[in-house]
DNA sequence: TTGAAAGCGCTAACAA
DNA sequence: TTGTTAGCGCTTTCAA
């Protein structure tokens, strides 16, 4: 029973004031800059550095209107999207002092129930929801109280939810645009399932750019599939199929696509960019940095995501709750697979 | 000053105990099982849930030994080898109420510290160390209190610290094992950087799985590099430079560069398995799946360490702390990059 | 400037 | 079986 980890208390503001020989109030005010002299201050504070007293956040969050906590639900589990957003987001947080739980939810709406039970029962002070698309989902819920929610890489089918996407859309048109700059007249879109609503908007984006560009939208140019490699493979085999206009450049919706884009030209004899210019979407950088050459893509700026998630909340938390649907910008990452030009 | 946030007050053991026409002592015992009357609980119970009452755990957390939550501190960020580990480790714990406040340090000792400062604050049971490689690290710490730590896919530098980590060693020697049992007398390995503890280990299985197959060991089949794809090709150019035996198998370290491998032979035209069999490591669905053929990898079962961790964390937090190393075993699967024979 | 004391929401020991 | 009450560790009035 000896050295059994719980044996040894906690130091209490209580062993602060009898050490300093004070009473609990002004150790209080001591710590929390409350009117009290400044060599009494400065007394007390060195007793409590060198007890190691650690405040108990639990009794102050008793008295508090915060908890200084927050909840984090991942509809999914984290992954490629939800790591650089959940790690700016845990940044500016923590540095705030606020504490992150962590929930993963596994697309069990059993499971994100019960999450959300136990974040309420640790009174958070609000929650961001993140998912593995930034698709409509059902809303999370019912919140019996004005605890802030806000959507990440997720958005709620509920009007009055607050969402942070990226704008699919203009990094589309950014890609393609650079594509015309650089004078490209015949560009495909290898795309994922049209389920997705990132497909479409960056259907739509490849349509705006083509239409700045004046150049035509060929029909058979579009192409939708599913975000693997095998199919950007296999598309190549349609694009240059005998008796089809062959594109010069093309625009993919993943990396992973644009990388089975890039071996399947490279396999065909074709080089990229000479022969076809190639940008891809998501700029990640295993699939950019493997693909020969490195691929040009379009990157979400996920990490900014998770900074701006933060703030909001924040700011949410203090009473200027917000709704609607926020569109962050892209930006697009040029490297070899797009340059025609080396300088 | 309407609808704000934090307006409405949350719901109270007073307030049911109002409702419910009983005294607070009575509340609480109908809802953590006391001494009472069946019919009075039944009662109790549904104006709790009609009222929406949340425990407060903070409160309860005051009183109680444990305050069912816990820290998850890791070294670098999440990223592939982290995020299964605490999706099984969130899942296991989560499911017994207890929260898991996520701590990312980005290797900075200074933003570490600060973590387990705020985790000592909010009284946690217990920490959870994790990081981006399995080497050796310096200890958290100090921890004032008998707080168990464990770490996880990491290794502190200190005897009575526990940790949980892969065995390497038997991952790479059931690779080996699996190409020499295959038919295959000339295997060569490609791998990261000998400053990786799993460097040296997964050679050291290699080496073995050699000895016990009867094969000899050639010097110049040993090739350490960086992790990446073109490492991988680069290592198949020299391993088949004229004049050279050439291997007729390849264990490597990672995915990503036995993925490198694969396109290499592919593009010397050699074939997979028929010419050369290959092995990976870490068996990362991205890179399994779209390698051609698909490939063979050593799986390191990172969701039962991460439930594993859960499961010693309990019982360090009821008092049976433990030290030293336990490595986890691997497990081989087999896809068509080293299968001879299709059935 | 400091101390004393009430109370945050809950549990648990004790009384009734 | 139910009610009463003393705290858990802290903040925050209010008095001294």
């Amino acid at each position: 029973m000896i050295d059994q980890p719980g044996d040894l208390p906690h130091v209490t503001i209580r062993d602060v004031a009898q050490a300093a020989g004070v009473s609990i109030g002004t150790v209080s005010k001591a710590l929390n800059g409350g009117a009290i002299g400044a060599e009494t201050r400065e007394r007390i504070r060195g007793v409590a550095e060198a007890l190691n007293y650690r405040p108990n956040a639990m009794a102050q969050g008793l008295h508090r209107t915060r908890t200084m906590t927050i909840g984090l639900i991942t509809s999914d589990s984290f992954g490629r999207f939800t790591n650089p957003i959940v790690e700016a987001l845990e940044a500016r947080l923590s540095a705030l002092g606020i504490g992150v739980f962590m929930c993963i939810a596994t697309d069990d709406p059993e499971r994100e129930k019960a999450h959300i039970r136990q974040l309420l029962g640790k009174r958070v002070d609000g929650i961001v929801v993140t998912g593995r698309r930034a698709d409509k989902r059902p809303p999370i819920g019912p919140l019996p109280r004005g605890i802030p929610v806000i959507y990440v890489f997720a958005q709620a089918d509920d009007p009055g939810a607050f969402s942070l996407v990226p704008d699919d859309e203009g990094g589309a048109r950014a890609a393609v645009a650079h594509l015309a700059a650089q004078g490209r007249r015949e560009i495909a879109h290898v795309t994922g399932p049209m389920s997705f609503e990132a497909v479409r908007l960056r259907l739509r984006g490849y349509g705006q750019a083509l239409e700045a560009a004046g150049l035509k939208q060929r029909d058979d140019f579009t192409l939708p599939g599913d975000w693997s490699e095998a199919w950007g493979r296999e598309a190549i085999a349609r694009l240059f199929a005998p008796g089809r206009v062959a594109p010069d450049a093309i625009f993919c919706g993943n990396d992973q696509i644009a990388r089975g884009v890039s071996d399947g030209l490279r396999e065909r004899g074709l080089s990229v960019p000479r022969d076809v210019s190639i940008v891809g979407f998501d700029n990640w950088d295993v699939m950019v940095q493997a693909s020969r050459p490195p691929l040009s893509s379009v990157d979400m700026n996920l990490k900014a995501m998770g900074h701006e998630a933060g703030s909001r909340l924040l700011s949410a938390i203090q009473g200027d709750a917000q709704s609607g649907v926020i569109r962050m910008p892209c930006t697009l990452i040029v490297r070899e697979s797009s340059q025609t030009q080396v300088s």
